[in-house]
DNA sequence: CGGAGTGCATGG
DNA sequence: CCATGCACTCCG
């Protein structure tokens, strides 16, 4: 059986061509755990195995860009995509799977230049367009289902994650924690603004890299207390197998 | 002043790597006249000095690479390039100084393995297009001047320098051999076909890497007279300076 | 012979 | 036209 808990300890350096033709250019490279060096993304997905769907993830950035995902080529002669009003437009995507899990930690940068304050090209790196504030929504009635067709019972939350959108479901709220776990490169802390400024304008204070909850605090006894349910689950299933 | 007529015991020496992860890639080096090992072409270029432009010379074949001069950018706003008829092509070069002089000389390959037969990868060294075949036609009626702007005077070829071509002048002939010993690293003895069945088809009889020139054989009594008449001149030179 | 650094062919 | 991916050079 594959253990999909991958190496964490990936890094991502950026270089800067200092001459030639192509001064000024950079490139990109990750070092594997074992310390081997990966200077492309197809090698990269060599690298990690048939395991990960790196559709999402630009190399370039070490980032997972939504717009990255293809749309299916329009049907000929159409006047009209009707199906627009529901596309897979990245706000939407079901994060499961979406990418190889290495990237939901936070990758180490390093550079071979001081910072330079007066040079800001916003032209580098894709673009990623607006997120749609409360997206968690839209999903809202569906339910995974595993492979007899039966659906999966909705999980429940511990006390101290408490959802902070307007009327966002225990569901919406572990969409919401999924979402971020897979596609961010920061530790997931959920929102620092209080509920009452979210509520009253989520535009300007939402933190659309965090899930809809309210600030965290996890504590070294919420740890501890996590490992003894790890530890017990895994006697049970040993005991199961015997 | 500068001597142009260059050290003539520079070598080339081909080695071919025996293991590790680039095993069967070759390292190309060049060992100057005092025994200095020459492993790049940057470094060869230093050992040469200012006097000789390297822009053509490929380092790893150790022949000249037409295709390796650069075209200038195109001009700024051009809807077409008109001078791309007259293009600067590699078929029509003039080739005086277009190299180093050490390198009109057939340069001493050592082979550190046997020929292997089965091996044949087109894709390896820089690759040539297929050469004009009387190219030195476009040159005619074009005569060098000197810097008073007086043109020089025509040579006279020797009788058993004998053309070979189409309706070529002794001009052309001349421009032949001398791109011939500018640009060719083996010995200019002329075309080998007779002279009837390269008429009758060139494009399958002649042999592109030498001049239009008959078949020549130089005799030992070819060299003494020449090298009496070098002698000649120098002390005429030495006389008219004292 | 390895590997960082650059060249450059390719295709979108 | 440029981003990408990999070949190649050059020097340790």
């Amino acid at each position: 059986m594959e253990i999909n808990t991958l190496p964490s300890g990936w890094k991502r350096e950026e270089v800067v061509r200092k001459s030639g033709l192509s001064v000024g250019k950079t490139d990109v490279y990750y070092y594997s755990p074992d310390g081997k060096k990966v200077r492309s993304k197809p090698h990269l997905a060599r690298c990690l195995g048939e395991n990960f769907d790196m559709a999402a993830f630009d190399f370039r950035s070490g980032k997972i860009i939504h717009s990255a995902l293809r749309k299916s080529k329009r049907a000929q002669g159409s006047a009209y995509d009707f199906a627009r009003g529901l596309r897979n437009d990245g706000a939407m995507v079901i994060p499961i799977r979406q990418t190889a899990s290495i990237f939901k930690q936070p990758v180490t940068v390093i550079r071979n230049r001081q910072e330079s304050k007066t040079k800001t090209d916003l032209k580098h790196g894709p673009q990623e367009p607006p997120k749609q504030l409360f997206w968690e929504k839209r999903l809202q009635g569906l339910l995974a289902s595993d492979d007899t067709q039966e659906q999966l019972q909705p999980l429940d939350l511990p006390k101290n994650v408490q959802g902070i959108g307007p009327e966002l479901t225990t569901e919406n709220i572990l969409q919401s924690i999924s979402a971020a776990l897979h596609l961010n490169t920061v530790p997931i802390v959920g929102q620092f603004q209080s509920k009452s400024s979210i509520q009253k304008n989520p535009g300007v204070n939402i933190d659309t890299n965090q899930p809809h909850i309210q600030h965290m605090v996890v504590s070294s006894d919420d740890i501890r207390r996590q490992e003894q349910k790890v530890l017990e689950a895994r006697k049970k299933l040993q005991d199961a197998m015997t």
